[in-house]
DNA sequence: AACTAGGCT
DNA sequence: GTATAAGCCTAGTTG
């Protein structure tokens, strides 16, 4: 089956939620947002909206002049007070509104985007929640999911773990989620062949702490938790095509132990900088690059190139570079998908529900799910060979957050 | 509709 | 000299 008419059916099928959990949740963070406004209020010594940025930075940075020197603004000249940048008040900050501020902007985000508005979404026909798949959404390939989005449901933090409870499986039935273990680092070793990379996933090693062995020339066991920490947020900040700049920014390194870091990283790894290298200059000479299965998109911005455009230009040598890695992963989860689907149809009851992009969650009767993981994992791994193994992790509850394996 | 912010991979 | 990490969707404010 092509995808489109799978996309249908995993959109027919919806998801189930727990309203009643969603309707309880929503009450208690009334109670703590209200809460956390009266001390706001009380810190800025007046009420005002918090939800608005240009009231919360006149407030923050005139009233109650919290240090602002060189910090970022906006497009319309106000001091930012966006989450990264409020981080960076906090020690200084005595009167306590910045940590009240960040755990108000956490929980009305969760509230708003999720808790409220999910139970309206339920269908009454099926009472169940029926997201939009886009297959053209995401210019990489990748799918979009909207009204509800449901691969932005929170996971990261304790509250919005709590969201992920209130998705629960038919009675009798459980969620099975397969996803792909560090997919796009595999697709990179796999066009870049790197040889260290390649090695690396071959041996099935704790890729970060190898990188961070590597770069740090010491061994394996002797890689500190930070250093492992910092490697990780390289490998995956590559794939993105970050600079020096950026990684000084985000770590305690100056620009210039940041350039020597990255160098080292080259050096370690030289396919991976023959791949970057390669994939700008085909991007500027064909006006394209491809993913694996030929995927394509397009750079017009080189064809007419003149000094204005040098930003431009570095962002689309930026896009071109990500393409490739997350249009082929991208590619090779949707051929798992049609081949799973066909594979289920034959023998089993369970069903597709939902796709992030790396991973697949199903919901498979009792009896059948030690079967349908082995399928699941079969084709997953299988679904488009590359020079290093695909390794697909499972977990399965009965909510979206007691996955477990 | 633009802007700002923030949720996910 | 300047900007500096990819791809999405949603909510609230502003004008």
């Amino acid at each position: 089956m092509p995808l489109i008419p799978l996309l249908a059916a995993m959109v027919k099928e919806g998801v189930g939620i727990d309203v009643e959990f969603f309707e309880k949740m929503s009450v208690e963070m009334v109670e703590r947002i209200s809460q956390l406004k009266r001390e706001i209020f009380d810190i800025a010594g007046e009420p005002f909206n918090i939800n608005s940025t240009q009231q919360l930075s006149e407030i923050l940075f005139k009233k109650l002049d919290l240090p602002h020197e060189g910090l970022r603004k906006t497009k319309s000249g106000y001091f930012s007070t966006a989450a990264d940048v409020l981080e960076g008040l906090r020690e200084e900050d005595e009167t306590g509104i910045i940590v009240a501020i960040v755990e108000y902007r956490e929980l009305g985000k969760l509230k708003s985007t999720y808790v409220d508005a999910l139970p309206k979404m339920v269908n009454p026909e099926t009472g169940r929640i029926h997201t939009s798949y886009h297959q053209t959404g995401a210019i990489t390939g990748r799918l979009a999911s909207s009204k509800p989005n449901l691969q932005n449901i929170p996971i990261r933090t304790e509250v919005g773990q709590q969201i992920r409870k209130g998705f629960i499986a038919r009675p009798g039935f459980y969620f099975l989620a397969a996803d792909y273990s560090q997919v796009e680092l595999r697709v990179l070793a796999h066009i870049s062949q790197d040889k260290a990379l390649k090695k690396a996933f071959l041996e099935d090693q704790d890729i970060h702490k190898t990188t961070a062995a590597a770069v740090y020339g010491i061994p394996v066991e002797e890689v500190s938790y930070n250093q492992r920490r910092f490697a990780k947020a390289v490998n995956f900040g590559l794939i993105y095509g970050m600079g020096a700049y950026r990684l000084a920014r985000d770590s305690d390194l100056t620009l210039a132990e940041a350039e020597e870091y990255i160098q080292a990283y080259f050096e370690q790894f030289p396919g991976i900088n023959d791949y970057l290298e390669q994939t700008k200059l085909q991007a500027r000479q064909e006006g394209y690059v491809a993913t694996l299965l030929g995927r394509r998109r397009y750079f017009p911005i080189f064809k007419a190139s003149s000094r204005i455009n040098r930003q431009f230009e570095m962002r689309a040598e930026r896009e071109a570079v990500n393409h490739r890695i997350q249009g082929t992963a991208a590619d090779i989860l949707k051929i798992a998908m049609i081949q799973l689907h066909d594979r289920l149809m034959v023998k089993f009851q369970a069903k597709i529900l939902l796709q992030v992009h790396d991973e697949l969650v199903l919901e498979a009767p009792e009896n059948e799910l030690e079967n349908v993981r082995a399928l699941v994992v079969k084709t997953m791994s299988s679904a488009y060979p590359l020079d290093v193994p695909l390794k697909v992790d499972t977990s399965s509850g009965r909510n979206w957050l007691e996955l477990k394996d």
